[in-house]
DNA sequence: TTATGTGGACAACTAGGTTGACGATTGCAG
DNA sequence: CTGCAATCGTCAACCTAGTTGTCCACATAA
């Protein structure tokens, strides 16, 4: 039964919305609510160096003011800080927190458990044969997130009727 | 070098974005713009029996009303074709057209056609074998697409300052 | 015949993006 | 030192693809 290439993309994104709607649930459980990769992807990138808005949304490939409003939510759950820049009136500097730095840790944390989860399924040999794979047909590091209010939670956007 | 869990989740959502990205690119050339899943899916249900917006948007999980926009713009391309229902006034059938059921073959072959290129990247063998795994992970039929206007065409959707 | 339910449409709203414009400030050329 | 161009952050308007709520016309079952 030789698959078709729909069903192969189908079982991509099958794979990766499992293990993404899973670490939500986990870190809501675990006290950090409706954390999603694209507020990981911004504390990271502003950890890592992207320390105003303007220059977060050049490394996210988005625009400013998109990127001033993810700070924005990051900064009232006191996940980033802003700060006046003293080098610059116009800029305000951003710092990831401690608490930020405790949500982005616990992210890893859950995403390497569930990582684990695949590996007693499958076995250790067969994953990192598919991890391997995917890297050979996709290259090592892309992936822009894109689009995506997206990798949300699910479960809050059913339609009533 | 044991790779992390969430660069597991990053390969997976780098690969269905390659598939899908390639696969709309594809079809463009094919002279069938801007065709993204949602539309196939949304066509596919259609031809399933979901005659009906309100029917449809049970079988998509998303409201009566998205379903009967996203009809809105099948039909404006002539996929999909509406007619009044003579056994009830308020129904408007749904049906697939000829021109329809056209797009949904050229995507289905240009996905096969992009899984033969993968197949020739690292091998039949492996690539039934990467398929088998992630069938036994995330099971054989699940996804929801869920939230996507995702899946459009990412080229156009960048900053321009 | 009447109560209840369903289909489709319209309106208002949300989320997360986009452009465009603008004032304040900085930095560089002359 | 002056002045022009670029940059930062913010505001406002808009887009897309969803959502809910409301409504009327019609269907259906009691």
């Amino acid at each position: 039964m030789s698959r078709s290439g729909a069903d192969l993309a189908l079982l991509l994104l099958g794979g990766f919305r499992a293990l993404v709607d899973d670490a939500i649930v986990e870190l809501t459980k675990r006290g950090y609510e409706d954390v999603r990769p694209v507020h990981d992807f911004t504390m990271r990138a502003i950890a890592a160096g992207a320390d105003n808005a303007s220059e977060l949304g050049r490394r996210l490939s988005v625009s400013k003011q998109a990127a001033a409003k993810t700070v924005a939510v990051l900064e009232e759950r006191g996940y980033v800080a802003r700060e006046p820049d003293p080098l610059d009136v116009r800029r305000k500097r951003l710092e990831v927190t401690a608490l930020g730095f405790e949500v982005m840790r616990a992210g890893e944390a859950v995403f390497d458990e569930l990582r684990d989860k695949w590996k007693q399924k499958i076995g250790t040999k067969e994953l990192e044969r598919l991890e391997a794979d995917l890297t050979a047909l996709v290259g090592p590091s892309p992936v822009r997130v894109d689009a995506p209010g997206w990798l949300a939670p699910p479960s809050t956007r059913r339609p009533t009727g």
